[in-house]
Parts: C-alpha cells; sequence; structure tokens
DNA sequence: CTAGGGTTAG
C-alpha cells in the first residue's frame, strides 16, 4: 500500500493518474467498496492545483460502483477549494453517510461562497448528529459564520465551545477584524491575554488588522511589543502586519524601520505594503525609490506592486511618471486590472484630460466598474464637462449605482451651468431611488481610548464642550475670511436631514474634541470611514493654523497632515 | 492516512 501511496505522489500528469487508475481497474481494486489506493488517488487528483485535475477527479468518482464515504470526502475536499465552492454544496446532498469530515469540507465551501444559509443548514446537522463539542468543526464553523457575515453565530458557537485552544480564539478575532468590528476584536485579543491563552503568530495577525482599521497606535504598539517579545517577527507575515499597522496609525516612518531591520526575508507583499504605505501618505518620491530598488532585487513584482506605485503617482500628482508605468506593466508581464484602469482613470481626470481619461475606458478589454465610473464623473465636475458628467452618470445609473454622492456630483455640475431644472430633475430621481447613504463616522484615539463620533453626534459624554468648542472654531476661522463652501444642492437636501450639516460632520467633531483633551504640542490624529469632504478640509487647515496644532487626518484613501495652514495633499486629493 | 485560524489593494 505504501508503494502505491508513494508512486500516486509521483504523478504529475493526468496520463500518469490514467495509468494508475488503469493499474486500480485491472486488479480489481477499483470496483470494491473500500480501496485506499483509490482514495488516495481520488484525493491527489482532486487538490491539485492544476485546473484540469478536479474535473477529472469528478470523473473517476463518477465511474466508481459503490464510493465509500471517503471517496466521497475527497471529491467534496476538492470542490470546496476549487474555483466553484457551491458545486461542493450540491455535490453535499449526494452523500449518503456524511462524517464529520464530510462536514468540515462542507463548511469550507459554504464560507468560501458566502452562502449563509447553508452554513446554518450544516450546523444544525451537527448539532442534531452531537458533534457541537468537536473543537475542529467549531472552529471551522466560527470561521464560516464569520466570512458569511453573521458574526452573532460566530460569537454564540465560539461561546460554547467547552474547551477553546489557539485556533478557535483566532477564528473569531480574525472574523471580528474583517467584518469591521475592530474594537472586538482587538478586545477579544486582549482577554486571550489576560486569560493566560497561549497566542501565537496568527492571533497577533488578527489584532494587528483590527489596530490597522482602527487606526489605534497605542495598541498596535503593545501588540509589536508582544511580538518582538515573543519572536513573532521571524514570520513575514507578521512583519508586513506590523508595517501596515504603523503605516494605517499615520506613521510610515516607524512602518519603515520595521522595513528595513526585519531579519527575515521580504516577500512581494513587504514591498507592495511599504510602497503603499508611503503612497497613501502622499510621498510619492519615497514610494518611487522604493520600487526602483525593488526592481533591483529578486522579488517579482505583481500586480499590487503596480498598483500601489500607481496610486503613489495619483496622491503625489505625478501624471507622466503614473501613464509612463501603466504603460509599461504590459511589457512586464504584469496583467492589468479593473483597479489599474481605475487608478490611471483618476489620475488623467484629476490633471483635467478628461478626453485621454474616456478614451482609457473605451479601450479597455475588461468591463468598467462603478468606482472607475465614479472617478470618471469627480472629474467632470471639478473641470464642468457636463456632457461627459451625463455620459457617466447613465453607466452609473444602468450599473444599479444608488450612492447619494453619483447624484451629488451631476447636480453640482448642472448647478455650476445654473441649470436649475436639470438640478431638480436629479434631485427628483434622488427621491424616488432608494438613494443609500454610508454613514460617516470618525475615530481619535486619546490615551489610548478610541472616541467614535457620526455625523451630527450628541451621544459623546462631552458633546455640550465639544460642541461650544466647534462654535469658537466657527467664530475664529470667520475672521480669516472663511465662508462655509455650502454647494446649492447640498443646501437645498440638507434641509430635510439636519443631522447632516456641515458644521458638523464627524470628522469636525473629532477634531474639536482632540483639540480639548490633547495636551499641547500633540498631534491630532483623526481617522473617518468615507473620504473627508471639501468643507473640512478647509476648515482644518484653518484650524492648525489658528490653533497651531497639527492634524493628521486618515481618510478612506489616504493621509491628510495639516499643519501651519495647509495640507500634505497640496489640495490635490 | 485524510479536518480548523492568516499579511498588501482605487
Amino acid at each position: 500500500m505504501a508503494f502505491m501511496d508513494s508512486i500516486i505522489q509521483k504523478c504529475t500528469t493526468l496520463s500518469h493518474i490514467k495509468q494508475v487508475q488503469a493499474h486500480l481497474l485491472t486488479t480489481g481494486q477499483f470496483n470494491l467498496r473500500i480501496s485506499p489506493s483509490r482514495t488516495r488517488l481520488l484525493e491527489h487528483c482532486a487538490l491539485s492545483p492544476s485546473p484540469a485535475y478536479l474535473p477529472y477527479a469528478a470523473h473517476i468518482h463518477r465511474h466508481i460502483p459503490h464510493p465509500s464515504t471517503n471517496d466521497f470526502n475527497a471529491l467534496l475536499r476538492g470542490l470546496a477549494r476549487g474555483p466553484h465552492p457551491t458545486h461542493a454544496l450540491t455535490f453535499l446532498s449526494t452523500i449518503l453517510h456524511p462524517d464529520a469530515l464530510t462536514f468540515s469540507f462542507s463548511l469550507i465551501a459554504s464560507a468560501r461562497a458566502l452562502a449563509l444559509s447553508e452554513t446554518s443548514q450544516i450546523h444544525s446537522h451537527l448539532l442534531r448528529r452531537g458533534c457541537h463539542a468537536d473543537i475542529l468543526l467549531g472552529t471551522t464553523l466560527i470561521d464560516a459564520y464569520a466570512k458569511c457575515g453573521d458574526l452573532d453565530s460566530a460569537q454564540r458557537v465560539f461561546d460554547e465551545i467547552p474547551l477553546r485552544d489557539v485556533a478557535a480564539w483566532n477564528a473569531l478575532i480574525a472574523g471580528l477584524a474583517q467584518g469591521s468590528k475592530s474594537s472586538e476584536a482587538l478586545a477579544l485579543f486582549n482577554r486571550m491575554r489576560a486569560e493566560g491563552e497561549k497566542i501565537n503568530e496568527i492571533s497577533v495577525l488578527g489584532a494587528l488588522a483590527a489596530c490597522s482599521q482602527l487606526g489605534a497606535l497605542r495598541a498596535g504598539e503593545g501588540v509589536h511589543a508582544c511580538v518582538r517579545k515573543m519572536d513573532l517577527d521571524i514570520n513575514v507575515q507578521v512583519c508586513n502586519a506590523v508595517i501596515d499597522m504603523y503605516a494605517k496609525c499615520g506613521f510610515a516612518d516607524k512602518g519603515f524601520r520595521v522595513f528595513s531591520t526585519m531579519t527575515c526575508g521580504k516577500s512581494v507583499v513587504t514591498w507592495n505594503t511599504m510602497i503603499m504605505a508611503f503612497a497613501m501618505h502622499g510621498d510619492g518620491c519615497r514610494a518611487l525609490e522604493l520600487f526602483e530598488e525593488m526592481g533591483k532585487t529578486q522579488v517579482e513584482m505583481d500586480s499590487v506592486t503596480y498598483l500601489a506605485v500607481l496610486c503613489a503617482c495619483n496622491h503625489a500628482g505625478l501624471v507622466e511618471e503614473g501613464v509612463r508605468l501603466f504603460d509599461e506593466m504590459v511589457g512586464r508581464g504584469v496583467n492589468r486590472n479593473v483597479k489599474h484602469y481605475g487608478s490611471v482613470v483618476d489620475l488623467l481626470g484629476r490633471a483635467g484630460r478628461l478626453g485621454e481619461a474616456y478614451r482609457i475606458i473605451n479601450s479597455m478589454p475588461i468591463v468598467p466598474d462603478v468606482v472607475l465610473w465614479q472617478s470618471l464623473l469627480g472629474a467632470c465636475k471639478t473641470y464642468g464637462n457636463v456632457e461627459m458628467a451625463e455620459m457617466a452618470s447613465r453607466k452609473l445609473v444602468e450599473m444599479g449605482s444608488n450612492s447619494c454622492g453619483d447624484f451629488v456630483l451631476l447636480s453640482n455640475v448642472y448647478a455650476a451651468r445654473e441649470r436649475w431644472e436639470d438640478v431638480g430633475r436629479v434631485r427628483e430621481a434622488m427621491k424616488s431611488r432608494d438613494v443609500r447613504k454610508v454613514p460617516g463616522f470618525s475615530y481619535i484615539e486619546v490615551e489610548g481610548v478610541i472616541h467614535k463620533f457620526v455625523n451630527g453626534d450628541q451621544s459623546h459624554p462631552d458633546w455640550r464642550e465639544i460642541y461650544a468648542k466647534l462654535d469658537e472654531i466657527r467664530f475664529r476661522i470667520k475672521a480669516f475670511g472663511y465662508v462655509a463652501e455650502t454647494s446649492l444642492v447640498l443646501h437645498d437636501i440638507g434641509e430635510e436631514d439636519k443631522e447632516n450639516a456641515l458644521c458638523h460632520h464627524s470628522e469636525k467633531l473629532a477634531v474639536a474634541f482632540g483639540l480639548i483633551s490633547t495636551s499641547e504640542g500633540t498631534p491630532i490624529r483623526v481617522n473617518k470611514n468615507l473620504r473627508i469632504c471639501g468643507d473640512c478640509h478647509v476648515v482644518i487647515k484653518l484650524i492648525s493654523k489658528i490653533y497651531d496644532q497639527e492634524i493628521i487626518v486618515r481618510d478612506r484613501a489616504r493621509f491628510h497632515r495639516f499643519k501651519d495652514g495647509s495640507c500634505s495633499c497640496r489640495d490635490y486629493w
């Protein structure tokens, strides 16, 4: 048997596999009810990374007269990790005597297919069979629920596991971090440490991802200290996550220190993370330098590398360089995806080269996505191109986008041309459609505690003081000639929605709170989930001058460092 | 013999 196994291991072509299959058939093993070699062959074929093997595994399986549960499991496992995980779920219903492994592979499939109802169906099967105490299944179940977006169920499964091990904790920490419940993820990581549970590299990866999202520097430094103490930094992925954490907390240089002193080898991801970090900070030169340096190493550049460097050009306004890099990609064997096109369209659009941007969209071999049309629309707004704006909006409506921002942009273009009837038409369209507004919120860390604000928030214990500070700010910036940039559209629509009033945007609330509670000389750091709004950008610049206070705002796409009345983005965003 | 948790992205 061991001999047969080693032969199967060495099968590298389909023809090898067919020879083994023929051998099993001629010796009669293939048609037995149980044949370990047959199962091995099936598994080898189903798990092979080459795409042609999985269909052949299905073919072999179809020809087994009475497949054993192990035969079913072997193919199921392959289908679960293959390109169409739903096929595994259909296949599951044909399995007569499923065992624990059957359900384990099925959960991997339902997680990858983001199929919540299938996940919970498998869960109830498990409960009926009394498998709920199985730690491996429990962990897989937590992961599946989390990936399907049902974090409450993931938490419940976690709570019901009698004896949790590292992986169970890690599954929930990672699930919370990826499900935008970063504070909860961080809290769970801390609880894990408090309860004396042994942590490993995967635990810190989850915790670092949470810190990155929150921009929680203090907590991130804590995790980094723990990484060093436990020598977890021999792992590249951990180093990458540490670099990313510092960058997303506003300290690209701290990230760079880790980057340049790490002792384990750098991977593509390491380089990409660092280039992206400089890009986010608007430091186009250092991003390009690093890109150059990367070219001298053995590490192969990939599509993310190019995306990072295009993003750097975009944020630094390096139009020519960006176009050049975009052009050279194909020759260097790096495939362009929709994000590269989006990036270069954005780059050209911001530079006012709308015609070129439009030509690129038309010549794309792939279907443009919503974001791409949105950036073209944004450029049309900036440069007052009504015709192209109408065309972009039509595309957006066709694509089913009902984001508030798209309508506002179009209506702004009309308003700038004083086409009030068209403005009214857009407004009607907004009312008749179910226009989504993504709620904006901002975080600020004060003494290691994260405070969260939404637009018009009055739930903070110090809200009266914060609003008083905002009044004072408004008074003082007016002396500098500030006029609120309430565009006509926003004015019109804002009436029904007082919460969205410009002066109580979440980022202003967070900055005001920062002014009250941060000691002098310390920069105020705020994170926002959306792009910073134009009015807030103007106001914060003035605050940085009047209050002699450095303010760093991380928005959805990049960092803005406000100092002495100007911003590191040079108003180019 | 065969099972679980993981870093970069407009």
